[in-house]
DNA sequence: CGTTGTGTTGAGCCGAATCAACCCCGGTGG
DNA sequence: CCACCGGGGTTGATTCGGCTCAACACAACG
């Protein structure tokens, strides 16, 4: 939140979302088109900006294209706790569900860019873009998976295991998004970003990241991290990439409405 | 899980399915009339069996008219977590996605009985139930505020906090089912589950209990606790209600993929 | 050049886990 | 009828992971 903001004059590509849907199932051609169609309607956020106060109503939904946001929420006393952390490629606004109160905040931890969704999810019941709909239903779906392992992670791992496991989960999705590679990633996040995603102190983050680094786990500079022994910390953290997640049946599709 | 599990002959009244609906959306008579018809297609199951084990396609989902279910993960060293405890009028196995791999499972912690909830599921599109289909996609809603809620217990609250909290939520997704009343409530759970869900040792939340019993501001008898000062309660858990939840309007309502 | 935000480090404390008994109760079977 | 058994609850002693408080280093920025 330090570091002016510098607003990009060019348009970041598309790809991120591309590549995650394409990575949940094959898109044809024409749907592909219809998802770089998408292109128009961008907005940017600053660092810090509310993209989603919480308590108001929510806005169109929208993919995120280029910089990194939280979904979060904010407790009377000060302290809060990130549910998710929306990287490009991700999708957040897709339910407006309690209108007036929304349960959870989104703010943008970097300078943002996001075009609007609203079509791709009108294509989710549109039988001419079966492909896409699959997609977005796995996205969903992936999500709450997403989520239950940041439950996991909050209510039996240790400290060292959540901040490995995340580094993992973090390093998978962005390569997804074509983002670094098989142990690079960018990492423009502070450790008080850290601290509050996975429930635990700023210094304690801190030193369990020297530990990974003391035991050339990881390394970390200037905004990019780099997993040195994935394999090895995959082992110490209990990571299980689980398979891809599969779309489900078409026939079910409209009737997933959250939950178990 | 001891005790022989003695088969009931009766079955159990719907109600509590109706009332958890009801508090989401007033049902007009027809509505409601349809949510009884669902008594049919009936089924039980023991204290601790799985009625969807992890990395099973999931089954039909089904209403719980009575007894209580947890929805968790088993981690291969043991550990477990339960994301959310599932209560006579919840629903479960709503969605097959990740047809094969489920990432979670759902078992029975005390003797179960259940109705087919497919019909109301296709209700959701149904023009002919609005109300209903309101009132689903609200209970849809509900839920992932449920988790969400449980997973700041998890991140940000002491042990005290979350036992306080979790209590209260407890009464209140109760007493809207019709069991209990305003500090009254049935809680036929063993400490270790408590445990599971909270993220705390079994000996830890007995001494946790222990000090809410101590301080007077709640009572634990055979299966039932009383919350003797829900206020106070309320207060030191950082409980707040949250208005009711409200339905997402009916054109948004089939966008709900799940997620932010 | 001060300021501010972020990372780093040390000292000390405390909440919660662990380990290990023990009790109580209902059920079971000799 | 009673002895045994196992599950759940309770308790104490001890350890340890993680928090708090506090200070300092460093860089970017105004």
């Amino acid at each position: 939140m330090t570091g002016r903001f510098r607003p990009r004059l060019a348009a970041w590509p598309i790809d991120p979302v591309v590549r995650k849907l394409r990575s949940l199932t094959p898109l044809p051609e024409a749907e592909e088109a219809f998802v770089r169609s998408l292109s128009e309607r961008r907005e940017r956020f600053a660092p810090g900006e509310e993209l989603i106060p919480e308590g108001q109503p929510a806005r169109r939904p929208r993919f995120v294209v280029a910089g990194w946001a939280a979904c979060q929420r904010v407790l009377p006393d000060g302290r809060r706790q990130i549910f998710r952390l929306i990287l490009p490629g991700d999708h957040f606004g897709f339910c407006d569900r309690a209108a007036p109160p929304s349960p959870w905040s989104v703010v943008a931890l970097t300078a943002l860019e996001t075009v609007d969704a609203e079509a791709a999810l009108d294509a989710v019941l549109d039988e001419r873009t079966p492909a896409l709909g699959q997609a977005m239903a796995a996205a969903a779906a992936q999500e709450q998976q997403l989520l239950l392992d940041h439950m996991v992670r909050l209510g039996q791992q240790t400290a060292y295991e959540r901040v490995a496991h995340f580094l993992l989960e973090l390093q998978r999705r962005l390569h997804v998004a074509g983002l670094g590679d098989n142990q690079r990633f960018p990492l423009p996040l502070t450790q008080e970003i850290l601290a509050d995603a996975l429930g635990l102190s700023i210094v304690h983050v801190n030193r369990t990241l020297q530990q990974l680094r003391k035991e050339r786990l990881i390394e970390l500079r200037s905004g990019v991290a780099i997993l040195l022994q994935p394999d090895v910390l995959a082992e110490v953290a209990h990571y299980e990439p689980g398979p891809a997640v599969r779309a489900p049946s078409p026939a079910r599709r409209q009737l997933e409405k959250t939950s178990a």
